[in-house]
DNA sequence: CTTGCAGGTTCCAAATAATGAAACCAAGTT
DNA sequence: AACTTGGTTTCATTATTTGGAACCTGCAAG
């Protein structure tokens, strides 16, 4: 198991760093850096020089720290608005939040993890990177499940691999064995419960959204808690659920193939 | 004037490859990109390869495109979070919009253009359209000439050489000298107005966002339209905006330097 | 069918850029 | 004054990038 990075020449080994600054999730220093980046110091420091003069990092002059630059955003500004399913999912998702006043996750695949890029709360409105971008583990949240239990053997080995399996609550899965019983299930009952195993307290229900030809291409959940809904009450959400990944699926398939192929 | 590419080796030519593939706005094909990419084919096809095995860009493999991937956007939400002024500036935002009732817009430079990365639209169901990432000329809107007027003359020449000085509406400057002219304004009076010169039927007013050394932040901006809207209604709008920019400006000096330097 | 061609992909020797050990600098600390 | 920690620069060696050209596709027109 060797992620992006290696493969790549130079690009890949810069954007490496990149993610890892973005990873620390506040200001870094070089110091800090240089122990878990494994490069030699002046390989790193050219890199950092790099990502910052083109403004993917922002360099703290006071501080001396690094973090990720605003280019990103706007980048992502693309990448949200073409490449994920948010704008596609806008009208089901709005509809199924304000139906069932609930809080609802549209999230797909990032490289094993979660990365949620919308959502709805109850009740306050929305701010776009706040939420979007977000991302959460795999093996044990709904929508991680559901998009797991229908990935390709060969992905699914490798997303597996990515998986830290850390028991945040007792219901947790803690093996790859558990987890691929559970995705058989899921993909049996088309649908995925995240009873408690991510969060205590908090269960919800997912189901995977797939591209006509079985491709999974993200999921969506509706997360309650425990206090408020009942497990029967939940697994009433099931048809709302599926019914709405249904129909974004649709949505998905008629914007992606306009024509019919013959 | 040349921009961030040329300097930085292979990783600063690929990476303005990406910023190509967004620059489109929709997902291009590999012929699109080769005539403005000003790169030989077999280059400009590595550094695709590049990209998308990085998950930078994602490619269609039905479609045969490319477009931003979704990379992009996880590393974005650490970008806004860390790097933006707006989780600072987030009740100051809510609060202005809340009792002015209108549009209010936070911005940033990047480059040379305007970066929106924060917004409240006046009432309307939110148009939840990930308005944060978005970009928009400088020489033009209130928020870009409000931050133009406080750039150092080196960097103030730099961008204004990027400005494309199109003639949006009768009203927009459309020189460097004219727009010099009113930097100088802008600067003496602590405010930036907007007379449809970007968008005819819609004026703004916006401030600037300095840091104590005098170092421009970013901009917010409160946007009116004519037709609801007089001129001395929006000169009157000045007071609350230079008070909420100077607010948000504490709170990033505090927040930035906590500790006094003697 | 065969010729032409646009859109992609692969090769490979030459040119170039990346590499990283080591030296160096600047501010503290002891 | 000697040492340490954190950061920056140098430079000969090495590995990577480079891009012209050849080469594959379809596919469409002759």
């Amino acid at each position: 198991m060797q992620g992006r990075e290696a493969s790549d020449g130079t690009v890949g080994r810069t954007l490496a760093v990149l993610d890892l600054v973005a990873g620390f999730g506040r200001p870094v220093r070089f110091a800090e850096i240089l122990p878990v980046a494994g490069l030699p110091k002046a390989t790193l420091y050219r890199f950092l020089q790099v990502l910052t003069h083109q403004d993917m990092l922002a360099f703290d002059e006071d501080r001396q720290t690094y973090a990720p630059g605003m280019r990103l955003v706007r980048l992502a500004h693309s990448a949200w608005a073409q490449s994920s399913l948010a704008p596609l999912a806008r009208e089901v998702l709005d509809e199924l939040a304000e139906t069932l006043g609930q809080t609802v996750h549209l999230a797909q695949l990032d490289n094993g993890a979660v990365l949620y890029v919308d959502k709805r709360n109850a009740r306050q409105p929305v701010e776009m990177f706040s939420q979007s971008g977000k991302v959460g583990p795999a093996y044990c949240t709904g929508v991680g499940k559901a998009m797991l239990a229908h990935l390709p053997e060969d992905r699914l080995a490798a997303a597996i691999d990515r998986q830290s399996f850390h028991a945040h609550t007792p219901n947790t899965l803690t093996s790859p064995a558990a987890l691929r019983a559970e995705l058989a299930l899921i993909r049996q009952r088309g649908y995925a419960l995240d009873d408690e195993e991510h969060e205590t307290g908090i269960a919800c229900i997912a189901a995977p959204i797939l591209s006509g030809s079985g491709r999974i291409l993200g999921a969506i959940s509706v997360t309650t808690t425990t206090a408020a809904t009942s497990r029967d009450q939940l697994l009433a959400l099931a048809g709302p659920v599926t019914r709405a990944a249904a129909r974004i699926a649709a949505t998905a398939e008629a914007w992606r193939f306009p024509e019919i192929k013959s």
